[in-house]
DNA sequence: GCGACAG
DNA sequence: ATCTTGTCGC
């Protein structure tokens, strides 16, 4: 079909301006975004409803919530970053906070087209973005250690997109990549910065939780 | 051709 | 993603 030329073509373009670069230390403050559903009938349209929290990487404290409704494309593997992206980037924009990283739910370049969500939302903004999804999308790695802290590099078409970390012990580990203006050693750096007590990000977890509860207010 | 497929 | 209480197990 001649739409799927149209968005895979945006995928590329989003992929091509992404840029790795190192990050040394991890802000004092981090966002965290996520996204609940509204599903149509179908699946050719869902109302989404982004959420955006700002959390304290000290005390992991949440400063402040945003959440932006809009109606969004059915989901479809692969083009996640652009379902989902645009409500996102509309929950942080109104934010009084001005982002310094985002966490994303979801991949980054550890995405068939390097082109996963954490990248639409990084290059949409124009500020360092993670990618830490719960399942792994791409890619291969080796055994992992099953104590919090092991990292073995996921890699694909004999590239390294990205890590998958175990963040608790014995514990279902997850699948960190660069989204924008990042690199793998950062992201892995920064998710277990966040995740003090449990699997996910503090960030992932707050924003969830928003997300949800947003979602449950929402009238057709 | 067959199977797999983030959230 | 979403439908969803109690319950099994450490």
């Amino acid at each position: 079909m001649v739409a799927d030329e149209i968005l895979a073509g945006e995928q590329r373009r989003v992929a091509g301006l992404v840029e790795l670069r190192s990050l040394e230390a991890v802000p004092d403050f981090v966002v965290g975004v996520d996204a609940a559903y509204v599903d149509d009938d179908d699946n050719q349209v869902s109302v989404a409803v982004g959420s955006a929290v700002v959390v304290d990487t000290k005390s992991f404290e949440v400063v402040e919530e945003a959440t932006s409704t809009m109606s969004v494309m059915g989901y479809r593997p692969g083009l996640l970053g652009l379902r989902e992206a645009p409500v996102l980037l509309a929950a942080i924009d109104k934010l009084s906070t001005v982002p310094e990283l985002v966490v994303c739910d979801g991949h980054g370049v550890a995405h068939p087209l390097r082109a996963g969500l954490a990248c639409h939302v990084g290059v949409g903004l124009g500020v360092p973005s993670v990618g830490c999804a719960k399942e792994l999308f791409v890619g291969d790695h080796g055994e992992l250690g099953r104590e919090r802290g092991a990292v073995e590099f996921i890699v694909e078409g004999g590239e390294v997109v990205g890590a998958v970390v175990r963040t608790r012990n014995d514990v279902k580990p997850v699948y960190v990549s660069p989204g924008h203006l990042i690199d793998v050693e950062a992201c892995v750096r920064v998710v277990l910065a966040l995740t003090p007590r449990f699997r996910l990000p503090e960030t992932t977890r707050a924003a969830d939780q928003l997300a949800r509860r947003a979602e449950k207010t929402v009238r057709l």
